[in-house]
DNA sequence: GTCGGAACAT
DNA sequence: ATGTTCCGAC
């Protein structure tokens, strides 16, 4: 149910509803208690509140850390998410509780040390797999087809998305192959990456009979992908290394990231192929791949098990 | 400020 | 399940 508090400030979002050219996933969205108008999660709203060019005074990302943010206004952004929320009362303190409450799922962790700072792990929230010279297609929005199955999808273009996730995107790979040889998604144990099972992963794939590059997302579990599909551009398929690892070092904030991420010359070989681009981060993934720069977080149950540990009892991210 | 337990609400 | 509210501890 909506109240209509929202009608001032950012509106609400409902399912798979566009906010700055981001879209979350049905999943994201609670299911219950008020079927037809899921309520925004915080995390969202918080994520919200960063894609907004006016709440940048308030809350904004971190330079040079990526999904790390600075609530710059604890009692502003309070005031906001209780207004969302139709909850007057609301404040930092409790904000902040909700807030924690995202530590054991590790959708977020505090910077220790700084205020009011915190980190989304977007590696575990996405996980990208079309470069986006790949997906760049500004005067092409994008299509969401849906299938009739499981998969609630988030596309989110490139061009659109605010710093760090678009860099997060750029950055963060995995499953390179096309569909017919794309192995299924790797469990926890065999990919490496404890948690990127629990989420939607935002994959290329060129899907049986697609003569055009579309970015697939599947979760984990169910096996049915879900297509969305961009513009017609030619395919260029990179061989990313099958990354199950962090999200990479963060790139000079003072790099322009699409042209940094550009491809560069293509690698002498003996035929055309995907993947003999150079993609600047190659060597980071590759390190990422060897694990020399892998996660710090124990493992964690994902989406299949619907749940992560707890210590009392374990919350579900869906 | 930050943390997390506990009870409670939706 | 996801907060909200309260609160004691650090």
């Amino acid at each position: 149910m909506y109240c209509n508090c929202f009608s001032e400030g950012i509106r609400a979002a409902p399912v798979n509803y566009w906010i700055s050219g981001l879209a979350f996933p049905d999943w994201a969205y609670k299911a219950e208690s008020s079927p037809g108008s899921r309520q925004i999660q915080l995390w969202h709203f918080i994520l919200e509140l960063l894609q907004k060019e006016e709440f940048r005074h308030v809350i904004a990302w971190q330079q040079g850390e990526y999904g790390e943010f600075v609530i710059k206004d604890p009692d502003e952004v309070a005031r906001l998410w209780g207004r969302r929320k139709c909850k007057p009362q609301m404040n930092y303190d409790k904000l902040s509780r909700a807030l924690r409450y995202y530590y054991n799922k590790r959708i977020l962790h505090k910077t220790k040390g700084k205020r009011f700072t915190y980190k989304f792990n977007f590696s575990k929230l996405i996980v990208a797999d079309c470069p986006p010279w790949k997906v760049w297609t500004p005067s092409t929005p994008c299509l969401l087809l849906r299938p009739p199955a499981l998969c609630q999808t988030a596309l989110v273009p490139v061009a659109e998305q605010s710093e760090p996730l678009r860099s997060m995107l750029c950055t963060r790979a995995t499953g390179t192959q096309p569909a017919r040889e794309r192995t299924p998604p790797q469990p926890p144990e065999a990919s490496g990456d404890k948690d990127s099972s629990s989420f939607s992963s935002f994959g290329s794939v060129l899907g049986p009979g697609w003569q055009n590059p579309c970015c697939c997302f599947w979760n984990h579990q169910g096996d049915l992908p879900s297509f969305a599909s961009f513009a017609p551009v030619p395919c260029l398929c990179c061989n990313w290394a099958h990354l199950s690892g962090p999200i990479l070092p963060p790139l000079s904030s003072e790099q322009p990231l699409l042209e940094s991420l550009k491809p560069g010359p293509r690698l002498p070989g003996p035929m055309w192929m995907p993947g003999a681009w150079h993609f600047p981060g190659l060597h980071l993934l590759a390190r990422l791949r060897q694990g020399t720069e892998a996660p710090e977080v124990p493992q964690a149950p994902g989406i299949g098990g619907k749940s992560w540990p707890r210590a009392k009892q374990a919350p579900g991210f869906q």
